[in-house]
DNA sequence: AAGAACTCCTGTTGGC
DNA sequence: TGCCAACAGGAGTTCT
């Protein structure tokens, strides 16, 4: 669900509840999300009071005081919502968790000092939580292997070229590689295509040079990335059928799509006479115009 | 060893 | 209306 947009939205949305406040309790309603979650989870936060709250790729990272970092992966349906007042926002009828009125997916909730409550809920359980030392964070697993923050000053042509250099897989598949490039998803991967007018079946090595230095297209797609990126944190993400903000309002970044989702409609260039075309790469769709993006 | 397929899980949607 | 296959903002694991 949540790409790079809509992590950063979320986080900026967490962050003034939490930084600086303390978790006084945690309710941890299963023993796992994805992966099982840490040993002494709920324990090893009681009482740790949040210094910062940043992001890498698409994980929410809240740096503890003692140097533990609480790592937050949203998978595709994870969600968060601030609860201000602390009081059970239930909706009737819809209960999971046996002998609690707790929500049917909603499974992490951290109770923080002031009384605020922030509340994981996670349909498909494709998210993940960790607890991992901020002094080895960049050699643990879920890191090591990171590719480049597309909003990051490292982020450039050159950069791009470096990971994509010499790659035989589509243009699509590499971008939603995330140990080439960490951040994109299904969407923005679509949408950054479109507006480097690059198709996603161009293979990725054809868009830099023999001596690994970028193409024009591939200066042409680095640009989209940034661009496409930007605009949708400036919107507020996305928001399609799961994704809201933690204080429960909607993306817009939707309605600004080029392609995504756009089956059998006009390309929205003027000056192409092309219609969106819908593919599958690699199990997922693609949206694209056939005519424009080459 | 790169690249594609399969897998986890639940909810929603669209076609017959 | 009802049933069921297809599909969904992800990505680790397993195959070829």
């Amino acid at each position: 669900m949540p790409e790079l947009p809509e992590v950063e939205t979320v986080r900026l949305g967490l962050a003034p509840f939490m930084v600086g406040n303390t978790i006084e309790s945690v309710e941890q309603r299963r023993a796992d999300l994805r992966f099982p979650l840490p040993a002494n989870f709920a324990a090893r936060l009681t009482g740790r009071r949040i210094e910062a709250m940043d992001r890498r790729a698409k994980y929410i990272l809240a740096r503890l005081d003692d140097g533990e970092v609480l790592v937050m992966h949203l998978g595709m349906t994870g969600r968060f919502t601030v609860d201000e007042a602390n009081g059970t926002a239930v909706k009737p009828g819809v209960f999971a968790h046996p002998g609690t009125d707790a929500p049917r997916h909603e499974h992490i909730v951290f109770h923080l000092k002031d009384g605020a409550a922030i509340r994981y809920a996670d349909a498909r359980r494709f998210g993940y939580m960790a607890l991992v030392p901020e002094a080895g964070m960049a050699d643990h697993p879920l890191f090591k292997g990171l590719g480049l923050e597309p909003l990051g000053d490292d982020f450039t042509p050159e950069a791009l070229a470096s990971v994509l250099a010499g790659a035989k897989t589509p243009l699509k598949a590499a971008l939603l590689d995330q140990r080439r490039i960490a951040g994109l998803g299904n969407i923005y991967v679509c949408e950054a295509l479109y507006g480097a007018r690059l198709s996603p079946l161009r293979l990725a090595g054809t868009i830099v040079t023999k001596a690994g230095k970028p193409t024009e297209r591939c200066t042409r797609l680095a640009d989209a990335i940034g661009r496409v990126l930007t605009d949708a944190i400036a919107a507020g993400g996305s928001s399609l059928r799961d994704y809201a903000h933690a204080d429960g309002s909607l993306g817009r970044f939707q309605h600004s799509f080029k392609v995504y989702g756009r089956e059998g409609k006009p390309c929205p260039d003027a000056d192409c006479q092309g219609v969106v075309k819908r593919i599958v790469q690699s199990g997922r769709s693609t949206f694209y115009c056939p005519s424009c993006q080459r």
